[in-house]
DNA sequence: TCAATATTGTTAAGTTTTTCACATAAATTT
DNA sequence: AAATTTATGTGAAAAACTTAACAATATTGA
């Protein structure tokens, strides 16, 4: 019933909705949010349908129904604690984001095998790579981010799949599969980039 | 004909083709590429024709070749230029990576408002704003990469659409949309990790 | 040389995702 | 209060994407 695009849509919708929120909108149409969000409204009414969100035939929706809908559908009621492994350029980035914060997201440690990495005193703290293990047991994190050389990246992946963890957003460039215990989504930088530029020289060829 | 993923597949296919190249490998069948990446071995046959790549029957085919229409269907022929819009801690570490020299792009120049960040003696150097139109211009670049604070996004976008761009990657957590002269591939890597949580919680309930 | 085998190339079938179309129901107008 | 308007909710249709199936054909081995 669910499909794979559904959970990106529904963050797309929320963003929306909340920008609309504070705009000072009460309710919205599937049309408004079909129009900026270029999908077909029919498209808007069946997500929302497929997740219990409901409407008032000719009034529309009510955003915060929605917002509170999607919440709950996200699992929005606790905070979700996520560690980064390995934090050099782009995983330091992550650790200073503070764009997580606001969607319950918390990045409670980063790990790196590079001692003059580590700061245990930092907010938040930087461990050294053999207390993962222990670090992801006691604290009960399910997520993390790979943001290690590709070199150890299979034997990253290996140790955290011992840990028994269960999802890993993986920057590496090595593309790993999902077994049934352990999710890893891969995003791949270098390839998102060549593919805009395919896109766009193909664009200037048409011309 | 070529469909929305395929490009990011054949991508996956050369990053495999090329590993396999350099454990001495000559050929190669689909069932080899299927396997593998965990598609159907006519998914590799179709995208191969689509784009031109032929192989023997019984044979199988040959890396080198694909390996080299690959390339040419990506247009790695000449080096492909881009600049980074917003050289902060995401920017920065973009600007630095070396992952991208070797698929055939330069980062070539990086640009803030910042005077403190600004190095114009720098490799790549990081200039300042009011030098992108016509750096842009000068220099024929068509790609850029935008990793400003999400509230300068919309003009960014803007300023950069009147130079005459053609790609940007868009790493503000603000959807844009691609318009005929202007193509907007967003990653939103918040979303990215909202999803796996969701993903991987989902799993959890059911056990 | 000829049968057996293995793999491509391609058409048809299947699956997933999105949109269309419209009956249904709430709100507004007359 | 009836008619009209406007949106939702949804089943059917369409589109997009992936896989199955197999004929065509190159290679191997008897
Ligand atoms: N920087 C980018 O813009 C960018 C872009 C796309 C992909 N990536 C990928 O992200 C990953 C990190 O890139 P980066 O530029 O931040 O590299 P980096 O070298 O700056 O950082 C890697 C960090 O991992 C640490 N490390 C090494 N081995 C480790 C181990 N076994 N366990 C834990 N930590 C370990 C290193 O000490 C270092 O601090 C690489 O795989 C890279 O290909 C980076
Ligand atoms: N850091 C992350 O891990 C991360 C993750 C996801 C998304 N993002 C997004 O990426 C963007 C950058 O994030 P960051 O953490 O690097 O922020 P940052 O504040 O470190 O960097 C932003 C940089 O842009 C510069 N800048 C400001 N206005 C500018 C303008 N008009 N033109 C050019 N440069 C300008 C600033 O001087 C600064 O150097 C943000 O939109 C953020 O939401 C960041």
């Amino acid at each position: 019933m669910t499909n794979k695009g559904q959970i990106l849509r529904l963050l797309n919708y929320k963003n929306l909705l909340k920008h609309l929120q504070t705009l000072g909108f009460k309710k919205v149409f599937s049309d408004n949010i079909s129009d900026t969000l270029e999908i077909s409204s029919s498209l808007v009414r069946k997500d929302f349908g497929n997740f219990g969100i409901t409407g008032n035939r000719k009034g529309g929706y009510e955003i915060d129904s929605i917002l509170g809908k999607i919440d709950d559908i996200l699992g929005k009621d606790e905070i979700q604690k996520v560690v980064v492994i390995g934090v050099g350029r782009i995983g330091e980035a992550l650790m200073k984001y503070q764009g997580f914060m606001k969607e319950g997201i918390q990045i409670v440690a980063g790990f790196d095998i590079d001692p003059s990495r580590i700061n245990t005193e930092g907010n938040p703290p930087v461990l050294h790579n053999d207390k993962i293990a222990d670090f992801i047991k006691e604290n009960d994190i399910k997520i993390c981010i790979m943001t290690v050389p590709q070199m150890v990246a299979k034997h990253t992946v290996d140790l955290l799949s011992a840990t028994g963890i269960g999802g890993i957003l993986n920057f590496t460039p090595i593309k790993f599969q999902s077994t049934a215990e352990l999710t890893i989504n891969n995003i791949n930088i270098v390839h998102e980039l060549e593919n805009l530029i395919y896109v766009v020289n193909k664009q200037k060829d048409k011309e």
